[in-house]
DNA sequence: TGAATCATGTAATAGGTTACATGATTCT
DNA sequence: AGAATCATGTAACCTATTACATGATTCA
């Protein structure tokens, strides 16, 4: 249907920036050292990647000494960087999110509470709580359905790693759920 | 350095055609019906993608009736198909993949029994084992030096799930090597 | 001063996504 | 006959990847 308006790649460097302000060097680092996301650190998807979000007015890059283009650049979000990513970390979890695309809900996860607050965070889990819960149950009834015979089972053990990791993830959000109202009471 | 030879989504059609000859648009509706991997169903992606092997005679399409390029027609692996799925399944397990392509691992792991028998998928999965447990530690490494901070915990939630994931996935690994060693004695 | 690393960028290429197009078959 | 679905394909666009290029800074 329309395009969206950029890719995970883009919300991940924007809510970087949301922590604080960085350069285009820094970002890369935090992609080659950290375990967030299994993003590149290879300038070649950064840079563009943050040119876009400058074309977007998203964020704004300043010259640390000059105007030299070869110089550090420290971007940092703009006013309408700031709703942009909001916006994103507000959007309902929906079952294809959930099915085929759980890094980008990780990454959601990831800095949903700093940006949104706790509020938005436990709507925010709920709802990823009823989409895996749903998609868990179509997941057994596949399994019974399909999965019962024998045949070759290390492709047995492929599906029900896979179906064990969202079950993981499942309880892994209740029990944030429950520390949340545990803490708010 | 240098380009691999095929896709993912290349060996996933590759696999998927070892265990019998298929239509594109059966092909299709595995990946819209079932929990393999999260490839798109788009015949943009599949038709291209199934022109890519053809090209590189790995697979051979038999229209089944007449040569009118719109009728159905049947997928085949050649003999040079198979050599290609195996040598891609038999390649070493590595740090990298383990860390940043678990849809990878996992469609070796569904494929590599069947393909290659049960001598190789023990090897496999003993790779597979040793490079999730160095992947583990590290991310624990990493949990313990910079995640010790309260900060926001909807974030450490995301790394935790990522973290409890890679665990899950390696009982689940160590658990189908048991029961080989167990049904081989 | 020379080497390593910091820091940003570009060019070529290839693959995926969306949307569109087209013909064949089946069912009512 | 008309509608729905089966079935394959193409075109435009965008993004990521790899490799290369270039200048600045730091440190021995």
């Amino acid at each position: 249907m329309k395009a969206p308006p950029t890719t995970v790649l883009g919300y991940a460097l924007m809510g970087l920036l949301h922590q604080k302000a960085q350069s285009g060097y820094e970002l890369r680092k935090v992609f080659a050292t950290t375990p967030i996301g299994s993003f590149s650190d290879s300038p070649g998807s950064i840079y563009p990647a943050l040119a876009r979000l400058e074309k977007r007015r998203w964020t704004r890059a300043a010259g640390e000494a000059g105007d030299n283009p070869r110089q550090r650049k420290r971007f940092s979000l703009t006013a309408a960087g700031v709703t942009e990513l909001k916006r994103w970390l507000a959007l309902p979890v929906t079952r294809q999110e959930v099915a085929s695309s759980m890094d980008s809900l990780w990454l959601r996860c990831a800095f949903v509470q700093q940006v949104l607050g706790i509020e938005e965070t436990l709507r925010f889990l709920r709802e990823a709580d009823r989409e895996m819960t749903t998609h868990l149950v179509s997941l057994r009834e596949y399994q019974r359905k399909f999965m019962s015979s024998v045949e070759f089972s290390s492709g047995r053990l492929a599906f029900e790693c896979g179906l064990a990791g969202v079950a993981v993830s499942l309880r892994g959000i209740r029990r944030a759920i429950l520390q949340i109202e545990r803490d708010q009471s």
